[in-house]
DNA sequence: CGGCCATATGCGCCTTTGCGAATATAGTAG
DNA sequence: CTACTATATTCGCAAAGGCGCATATGGCCG
């Protein structure tokens, strides 16, 4: 039970909420990245990241200083549907959808 | 985001996930019956029914001394796709699975 | 009426979770 | 080495959540 229940959590929490939809339409990002995008505070960033990393939701690639983040491929049709969710969410909650115009602006004006 | 993360909360619970994957196999069933089913006391159940009645995920239609609790029709593509997740879970989870398995057997031999 | 049934709720306890603030790590540049 | 940068972690705390147990509600029957 404990990986379903545990992807599950990780969707239940605003910031991460917010953190996976920004992941869902960019295809990396860093911790700096989304702290500026999210405007909220750079440990609590990197605590729902670890978050969502043990939840293996997300991936990292170490770049030098950076750390950059990513969706994990989805597997299992149960996962695979969570992140299809992550669709549904952003077109129903304004929140999310005002977090992806401000990716895309900074994604404009260039990254990190 | 309220509604979005109240459903996401839902789902994060093992007996709010166990519930729902029973009505979403069998349209409607009451309090004893999901008690007798899933092994667990019943106020514990009726909490997580009132839990997943306040998320707007089930419905209550009253019996006499009866309650019977359904799914509610899924509205938006967010509804739906966790909906959907339900089927994806219970062919993944064994804890949901048997469940399944121990409903059918509950209603071979009649229910409540 | 009184007693029983299915369901709901209140209470106290304990665990989990999220937070801000400060601090630690680790890589880079000068 | 020092200073700076990006990221991670620790700590103490407050709030939320889940539980068992006991009790309350509300409808049925004799």
């Amino acid at each position: 039970m404990a990986g379903t229940n545990r992807m599950f959590k990780a969707f239940a929490d605003e910031t991460r909420l917010r953190i996976l939809n920004l992941l869902s339409r960019h295809k990396e990002l860093c911790v700096c990245d989304i702290q500026g995008i999210l405007r909220v505070p750079q440990p609590k960033v990197s605590r729902h990241l670890a978050y969502l990393r043990s939840a293996g939701l997300v991936a990292v690639r170490k770049d030098g200083l950076w750390k950059h983040y990513s969706l994990v491929a989805a597997d299992g049709p149960f996962h695979k549907g969570l992140i299809a969710c992550l669709r549904g969410c952003f077109s129903e909650v304004d929140t999310l959808r005002r977090d992806l115009e401000a990716l895309d602006k900074a994604r404009a004006r260039k990254s990190c």
